[in-house]
DNA sequence: CTAATATCAGCGCTACTGAGATCT
DNA sequence: CAGATCTCAGTATCGCTGATATTA
């Protein structure tokens, strides 16, 4: 029993034979295993009343910056990778939603202060936990040795691409 | 030197020491590894004119299938998961740019028949060798014994997930 | 008559850009 | 005055849905 990305080198072996697709085998697959992972979270999400993409990303932000779970915009769009333009949006569903406040920065003027509510929290923990259980059924597939080398294979591969860490506790508002 | 997950996973066992957050040391690195890789991809596309998402993956789908080069719009929406709908937009932009033609099918007056041109094949042909050099060079990171493994584990990954291969060339149109 | 094919118009969603008001 | 912060309006991209014409 084989996956797509290998039906794809075989097509390739043979419509280009002189082509070096290996980079495929693991590009490809880091490509195509995205969307899977992503579909297995989606519909938790929207359970939980999360229905547009990227909400679940600002809430754990918040979440994980821990008490008392307030940062500003700027911070969470550079923490989600989003502009704030972008954010604002984001922001204001979320408002709405009764899933985060808004309130004037005490200590500069120009700047709004973004606080997780009770029920935000409530929401995030729950939707987080009922996913990871979800990733887990996803992973179950591979052995605890398997899966342990795996994430450290991609560690040093994203360290490769230039990814690092930021543990947000650390980082200002 | 760590990753962005590491540094997530840290936030977690700080702020929810309870949880269980071990799969994210798999999945949350496949769900950041993609954009990563699919930002190296991009730019060669638009250098070679592909400036469109999912352009290249109709391209590529159909020189795949060999000689003559040449699906229904059905098949190419299957073969990219796209509605087709979705697919008659793509294949609008491509045969303005000269890259795909349309003509009836003979054998189903319902149905088209796309054919990728010369200069299409040209151009997949040139983008996907550059793309795989820049592919080779990401995963430089790893030694060979490690990319083997992952790209194994991996494959194992998908076909939990329910990912199979389909060869193109076997498909009928 | 039912089903399949391709196209098209309209809609929804997402994010970005650039302008503007406010403040450091 | 330069630079930062946030918001807002306008724009672009992308794909889907549902209707339509045609044909199997």
């Amino acid at each position: 029993m084989s996956d797509y990305v290998t039906g794809l080198m075989a097509d390739w072996a043979r419509e280009h034979p002189g082509l070096d697709t290996s980079p495929m085998a693991v590009v490809n697959r880091i490509l195509r295993a995205g969307p899977l992972l992503q579909g297995l979270v989606d519909p938790i999400a929207n359970a939980h009343g999360l229905s547009r993409k990227g909400d679940l990303d600002v809430l754990t932000a918040l979440r994980r910056t821990g008490e008392p779970y307030e940062r500003t915009p700027s911070w969470l769009a550079r923490a989600v990778q989003l502009t704030t333009g972008g954010m604002t949006n984001r922001l204001d569903r979320l408002e709405v939603a009764g899933l985060v406040t808004r309130r004037p920065d005490p200590s500069d003027r120009r700047g709004v202060l973004v606080r997780l509510t009770a029920h935000g929290r409530a929401v995030v923990d729950s939707t987080l936990e009922e996913a990871l259980v979800e990733q887990a059924r996803a992973i179950a597939s591979l052995t605890a040795e398997e899966r342990t080398m795996l994430a450290a294979s991609l560690e040093r591969l994203l360290v490769g691409l230039g990814d690092r860490a930021e543990s947000s506790a650390l980082l200002a508002g």
